[in-house]
DNA sequence: CCAAGACATCGAGGGATGTCAATATCGATA
DNA sequence: TATCGATATTGACATCCCTCGATGTCTTGG
């Protein structure tokens, strides 16, 4: 490891490391990916990650995805923010709308850190 | 889906799904993943996990990680129960000793609904 | 410049969560 | 049976998190 794990986002954090039944995490390594899987660890959230992810164009309107919700337009946003801020979300202004899209490289990266494939 | 989820436990739930990136969750599916992200989303139960998971017999006494971590007795053993009660972790008493293993098929099954490989 | 719409931020309230000390339970052993 | 050691449970506390209403920011259109 020749960089600190501090300079480090979550999402490239999860790259670094062996899967998860393979040798034991660290605990510097375990803080970090702890927050990712926060980020995915509410229902409401993992449903807007997998609309984004899903959808045709590969990204999302944020008007699309609140009407998708029974809840208020701040808690939709504030979940997108938990979302963007762990590198889970990329988002792009275009004139009025705001469109999400997923980090492919996170979720295949996380996913091969928990389901044990090479990474 | 014949059999209402209401009737699965929440690993069994996962093997049931397409990957996050393929369709919407529905709520109900979403409802069900997200305890099971929650449950590994702790620093802790996530070197926990790796512990149990990476140990040479696939099990791991009780006695050996408490002494892992700077935490009291009661603080392991309720991280180690919320990992059991999730389905990740299986539990045998033998003797005085307690000892954990992984449910391989969980996290397999975790991994691909994240990472987007074909369950 | 002003109004309207899309989205973000702020602040607060109620519930969930991590941690500990104290205590209970269970099996082994004298 | 009495005791000891390993693990689980309970109760309490501090903190974090989800949600909302209110408000702010930015862009477009008039």
């Amino acid at each position: 490891m020749s960089k600190s794990l501090l300079e480090l986002t979550p999402v490239q954090t999860i790259a670094c490391c062996a899967p998860l039944a393979k040798e034991p995490l660290s605990a510097e390594v375990a803080g970090r990916i702890a927050p990712l899987l926060k980020a995915l660890a509410d229902p409401v959230r993992l449903r807007l990650l997998s609309m984004v992810a899903s959808h045709g164009d590969g990204e999302a309107c944020v008007c699309d995805l609140n009407d998708a919700f029974d809840l208020s337009q701040p808690t939709i946003s504030h979940h997108l923010k938990v979302l963007h801020d762990s590198g889970l979300l990329d988002r792009e202004k275009r004139g009025v709308w705001v469109y999400y899209r997923v980090n492919p490289q996170a979720l295949s990266d996380l996913g091969a850190l928990i389901g044990g494939v090479a990474g």
